[in-house]
DNA sequence: AACCAGGACACAA
DNA sequence: TTGTGTCATGGT
């Protein structure tokens, strides 16, 4: 046994690891062969799903793994959420299409420096980002023997004393300044992160979208994955297109009809809604309106 | 090689 | 209130 290794596997039934991690939310994972690594928090983590379970394996202590129990959302039971849904075809679809994708929840800084970063990139081009935040600012995370090298999300402490030249280097461009003046917020406590939990949604999303960058999209964000407000439901250009594709075809209906449509048609779990059809759109619907066909 | 990306913002009409 | 240009970068 390697000392320096921890083990443990959570039972889960219903999760689509893979689809999870991969899904747009978290930013930070990586997938070698059939495992996926990643870091949350201050520790290196490998998970690979198994047939009823995932496996985690750590190398720092992992106490009583409630931490990344947590950020899993392991124990969340997926059927109650499923019910609560508007039963309506297109949705129906999506969430048949996309059976155990999940919702993480994350650490809310870098959750919200995250999708500051996130506007008008890709995936992919965020991913990259983050990675070089993290490289350049992120403290060395401890890593198996024969590993490439980790790091943690850097604080907003330690971005608040970084220069606007420096973020702008690694490829953020015009999203730096906001970057920044989020990290100052947050450092002086004239951004109470850990206060927005025990917040009414909207009195939170006020909060955020008070931030230099953050508008009603990346404050939903921050509301569901890091917050984990059932409700919240971040409209993107993805969920956009499939709201209009889905629900109003060939009609004209303006983004904020499609708002109003989207806070009172999908119910109290809105959020894993908006997961679905999201990560539905940009994986097995072409986007063109016409209807990919299902196996 | 245009087009677009998990947007936000200032400003015009 | 709703529409348009701008911002920076690079993937497809």
């Amino acid at each position: 046994m390697d000392a320096g290794s921890h083990r443990i596997s959570f039972p889960v039934r219903d999760y689509d690891l893979a689809a999870t991690l991969s899904s747009g939310q978290a930013f930070r994972w990586r997938q070698t062969g059939a495992a996926w690594v990643g870091v949350v928090g201050d520790r290196w983590v490998r998970l690979e799903a198994g047939p009823e379970s995932i496996e985690a394996e750590v190398c720092e202590t992992p106490g009583d793994w409630n931490w990344l129990r947590h950020y899993l959302q392991a124990e969340l039971d997926l059927e109650p959420v499923l019910r609560a849904f508007p039963d309506d075809e297109p949705l129906q679809r999506a969430a048949r299409a996309c059976r155990g994708l999940r919702l993480l929840r994350q650490d809310p800084w870098e959750c919200l420096a995250s999708f500051i970063l996130s506007s008008t990139k890709q995936i992919i081009q965020i991913q990259q980002v983050v990675d070089a935040l993290c490289r350049r600012f992120g403290a060395p995370v401890r890593v198996p023997a024969g590993a490439p090298p980790a790091f943690s999300f850097p604080t907003a402490a330690t971005i608040a004393a970084v220069s606007e030249s420096e973020l702008r280097a690694c490829k953020m461009g015009f999203r730096a300044p906001y970057l920044l003046a989020a990290a100052r917020q947050a450092r002086s406590g004239d951004l109470d992160l850990a206060a927005l939990r025990q917040l009414p949604m909207a009195t939170a999303r006020e909060r955020l979208m008070a931030v230099p960058g953050v508008g009603r999209k990346i404050a939903d964000c921050v509301l569901l994955f890091a917050y984990g407000f059932p409700a919240a439901f971040p409209v993107d250009v993805w969920v956009m297109r499939a709201l209009r594709q889905l629900y109003f075809p060939r009609r004209r209906v303006s983004p904020k009809q499609l708002g109003r449509f989207a806070e009172t048609h999908f119910g109290p779990h809105a959020g894993y809604a908006q997961q679905y059809l999201f990560h539905y759109m940009r994986t097995r619907h072409n986007g063109t309106g016409v209807e990919a066909e299902a196996a």
